[in-house]
RNA sequence: GCCGGAGUGGCGAAAUUGGUAGACGCGCUGGAUUCAAAAUCCAGUUCUGGCAACAGAGUGUCGGUUCGAGUCCGACCUCCGGCACCA
């Protein structure tokens, strides 16, 4: 035996070699070739690779070299979401400063992405906290300053009065600061915005264009969007008896069920509605202010998310609206399921046909009147469908759509109020309080006010060589910093000390990608490779990333930056990767943590598992489930021992082998094994072929059952694969039918020259269908098949039709629904045929016993279902 | 709480448009090879009954539509993602 072993480390760095010499994946704009722009979302730098990024850039590579293999012109870049909170920690625990912790993370991460043989244009390399990216993002600020798209009004963040420091959500556990331990209070400060809401109309509307993304985003980010259409309209602030508020105040509300109103018995204020303190009776002031200062303390989410709280979480205010529609009025409370964000921050309460309202009326024993007819034995909830309206005067009979026109028009002729279309989405506070950031180009002068900085002033640098503490950004501590002076008049003037939301950055890094050092944001080399082809990255960016770069896309777009509408036309979202936990709890209650590397699993004999222990003390460990890779749970599996162990195509092959990618990967030790093993047998299998070459051309004329058989498995899975890859994202499968497809050939005992040309065409096959998933070793067994030229400029196979022609097929014969034989029968055999077949077998004559044939349903070439009374 | 997703053998999963439930892989069992082991190769493997042929049950729970449901409809349970300052 001459043949060698699978060596993976020695195959991947001799390839990785030639690929690096002959810089294989630079590329470059070329208007007669079609392009595929493919995208994986940039990952932060956080030190070193995990599981959750090696799946992530698999599978853009998987179908980027796929696409390569279609002869099209591929952009795959790569690059670093670079600023962050996790810098401003890890230099506050390694007291380095956030650049150089950011720089050395990149260094180490770009060299395990090689490693693992991506293929990425490195010459397009973005690293966004560097001052030749984020410049062109002042820039745009700037511009959008000037547009009145950028503007400045008051907002809440989590405040931790302590450290005197604005807290991230995620810097907020349990309500109280979590380096301080101190409650967190709200507190509102100015900030920046930009408007979205401009763009909610379009960014909706054109989510029906996106056929390539998941529905699942889509119905997300509509509802995010949220658009409802609807009646705004005001109402008297009165007392009980009707009298007007001496100031003659009113309240306007929104609705989307005008159609309704008769049904009103109470109205809503948020607890921050502005006219709280003015409407307030003397007798509710003190249990109105105590129920303002509880609602303030408590962030949105958790006030929607107080579940059975909730109905009990309001207060009677003591004044009273005028129902303009029965001419009466109800009473008017505050309560924390009005939100001061959407719509005016006061509702009309119609618990008969709103199920909140609803609830909040039983509580607080308020009246309940149905004014859509529900269905007979509908009780106890409210009824939100269609119906006749009911006890609604001039309104009754009426359908809900044309009750909701008939109010909307009454209140318009009374003058009252308007159409009205609202949106849920809101505008996007781009400003935060940090150092690691982008810093807001924007100048504070006494007499001009918010002046943006000049295009000639740019960048504002952001210093990196400084002292961090953690508590206080170094630029808000720097007085010399900020000391500037105004553009506008030449005064005294200070800058801006707040950074962007890092979602900025990563809202056009793809546009940057196409046009690397351009001297501008972007030059016309985006709108060849725009729009992205393909964008892969996870589904926990479904709204608010995938939002934004839409929206900043437009943004530019109304820039003439770019010229189509929407950034990406197809969008993958990868699932999790997640292993098991094993833990012991200890005397004092707290819980240790052991990685699955550490553990020996105990199994019964049929494989099923018993419980675990602890490979270094051989006690028990208790078996915790299955959750997201992660620090916390010490279930994280380092993949650079796993490609030191296994190679990077072993990794690779895993990593998309055992779940679709938009489902969740369970990480198992033995299925990296399995994948090791399959590539080991390819590869000796291989050899065994080239070593009782070489083969004759295939002659299709003159083959055997067996070899046409074989040649029918190659050209279904050559068609499977490449449906799987392009169209399902089910890579799985496609190795599932790569590796039967495999099997069959290792029993393929044929060694007739025909039967050598057939297998020779079929390991051919074989080695390009894998090769976008396993380079390294597809591309050193292109090569002793006797190939030449590198494997991923090799053309992808053809199907050949007529190869996968069947004479016979397989046709499953019911009684009733249920199986009760097989036959195998010519292909297209007819109804009466098959039938006549059926009737011939043993089986199918005992379950029709003496019943009558009722009915004969016919499958052609798959199935017949006899039906007997 | 709201929005979205998932639930199928001992395990990861497959079944693409309503038509053979369990492809492929892991694990396990038996065998070959070996002084022995590892590695490798071969066979078996949803559950129950049966020597077998075969029969019955079976896709989170309960109900429905259909000749036929993992797939469609209604109600529910559990787990996961997002909820605007983690990225």
């Amino acid at each position: 035996m001459t043949q060698q072993n699978y060596n993976p480390a020695e195959i991947e760095s001799r390839v990785q070699q030639q690929w690096r010499r002959d810089d294989v994946f630079a590329v470059t704009e070329d208007p007669s070739r079609e392009k595929f722009y493919c995208l994986s979302m940039l990952p932060y730098p956080s030190g070193a690779l995990h599981m959750g990024h090696v799946r992530n850039y698999t599978i853009g590579d998987v179908i980027s070299r796929y696409h390569r293999m279609l002869g099209k012109n591929v952009l795959q870049p790569m690059g670093w979401d670079a600023f962050g909170l996790p810098a401003e920690n890890a230099a506050i625990k390694n007291k380095t400063a956030p650049a150089s912790w950011t720089y050395q993370n990149i260094e180490h991460m770009r060299s395990q992405l090689d490693r693992m043989g991506f293929g990425y244009d490195w010459s397009r390399e973005v690293t966004t906290c560097k001052p030749d990216y984020y410049r062109w993002e002042q820039l745009m600020f700037t511009r959008l300053m000037k547009k009145g798209m950028a503007y400045r009004k008051d907002a809440e963040v989590n405040w931790d009065p302590v450290d005197q420091t604005v807290l991230a959500n995620e810097q907020v556990v349990d309500g109280r600061g979590w380096r301080s331990g101190a409650v967190v209070e709200r507190k509102s400060i100015p900030q920046w915005f930009l408007k979205i809401t401009d763009y909610a109309e379009e960014l909706l509307r054109e989510l029906d264009a996106l056929e390539g993304w998941p529905d699942a985003v889509k119905i997300m980010q509509r509802n995010w969007i949220g658009r409802s259409e609807g009646c705004e309209f005001e109402m008297k602030v009165c007392d009980e008896h009707g009298a007007p508020h001496p100031d003659g105040l009113g309240v306007r509300v929104f609705t989307t069920r005008p159609d309704t109103s008769f049904g009103m018995t109470y109205a809503v204020l948020a607890p921050e509605h502005e006219l709280v303190a003015r409407i307030t009776a003397a007798e509710q002031a003190a249990a109105v202010a105590a129920f303002v200062d509880q609602a303030a303390s408590a962030s949105e989410e958790d006030r929607m998310a107080e579940g059975g709280a909730l109905e009990k979480r309001g207060v009677f205010t003591g004044a009273y609206l005028f129902n303009p529609f029965t001419e009466k009025p109800v009473p008017l409370y505050l309560a924390d399921y009005v939100l001061m964000g959407y719509g005016t921050g006061a509702i009309m309460a119609v618990p008969g046909q709103d199920q909140r309202d609803w609830d909040f009326a039983r509580v607080h024993d308020l009246p309940i009147v149905r004014t859509v007819q529900p269905p007979e034995s509908w009780e106890g909830e409210a009824w939100v469908e269609d119906g006749p309206a009911i006890n609604s005067d001039w309104l009754d009979g009426m359908e809900v759509a044309q009750a909701k026109e008939a109010a909307t028009a009454w209140l318009e002729k009374q003058g009252m109020g308007e159409r009205k279309v609202n949106f849920r989405l809101r505008d996007w506070g781009v400003s935060r309080q940090r150092y690691w950031g982008c810093p807001i180009p924007v100048i504070y002068c006494p007499d001009c006010g918010a002046v943006p900085v000049p295009e000639d002033q740019l960048p504002v640098l952001l210093p990196e060589d400084v002292e961090f503490m953690g508590v206080r950004s170094p630029i808000k501590a720097d007085p010399d910093w900020r000391k500037t002076t105004c553009p506008g008049c030449g005064g005294a003037a200070e800058r801006e000390t707040d950074t962007f939301d890092t979602f900025m950055e990563s809202s056009w890094y793809m546009h940057r990608y196409a046009c690397p050092g351009a001297d501008a944001m972007v030059d016309d080399r985006v709108n060849y490779w725009f729009p992205i082809d393909q964008y892969v990255g996870g589904i926990e960016h479904a709204i608010l990333h995938l939002m934004y770069f839409r929206f900043y896309h437009k943004v530019m777009r109304d820039e003439g930056l770019v010229h189509c509408d929407e950034p990406a036309t197809r969008l993958l979202c990868q699932g999790m990767v997640v292993a098991d936990t094993y833990y012991r709890e200890e005397a004092d209650g707290s819980v240790h943590w052991f990685n699955p590397a550490d553990v020996d699993v105990d199994r019964d004999e049929k494989g099923k598992p018993l419980g675990a222990t602890l490979h270094e003390d051989g006690q028990p460990v208790m078996v915790g489930g299955v959750e997201k890779m992660s620090k916390s749970k010490n279930n994280g599996v380092d993949p650079q021992s796993m490609v030191d162990r296994y190679g990077a195509d072993t990794v690779r092959l895993f990593s998309v082998s055992d779940s679709p990618a938009n489902q969740s990967l369970e990480w198992s030790d033995s299925g990296v094994e399995g994948a090791f093993r399959y590539l080991k047998r390819l590869w000796s299998q291989v050899m065994k072929h080239v070593e009782a070459g070489p083969y004759d051309r295939l002659d299709t004329g003159a083959l055997t059952g067996q070899q046409k058989d074989i040649r029918r498995m190659l050209h279904d899975t050559i068609a499977k694969v490449g449906d799987d890859i392009a169209r399902r994202y089910t890579f799985n499968t496609a190795i599932a039918a790569i590796m039967e497809l495999t099997n069959h050939l290792s029993r393929f005992n044929d060694d007739s020259p025909e039967g050598g040309a057939v297998r020779d065409e079929a390991w051919k096959g074989i080695v390009r269908l894998l090769a976008p998933i396993t380079p390294h070793i597809c591309d050193e067994l292109w090569h002793r098949l006797g190939e030449s030229g590198p494997l991923m400029d090799a053309a992808w196979p053809e199907v050949d039709e007529s190869a996968r022609q069947r004479s016979s097929v397989q046709v499953v014969v019911q009684v009733n629904g249920k199986v009760r034989a097989r036959l195998e029968m010519p292909a297209g055999s007819d109804k009466d045929a098959v039938k006549a077949a059926a009737l011939a077998e043993a089986n199918v004559q005992r379950h029709l016993a003496d019943g009558a044939i009722r009915k004969v349903i016919h499958i052609p070439d798959r199935l017949l279902n006899i039906v007997v009374a």
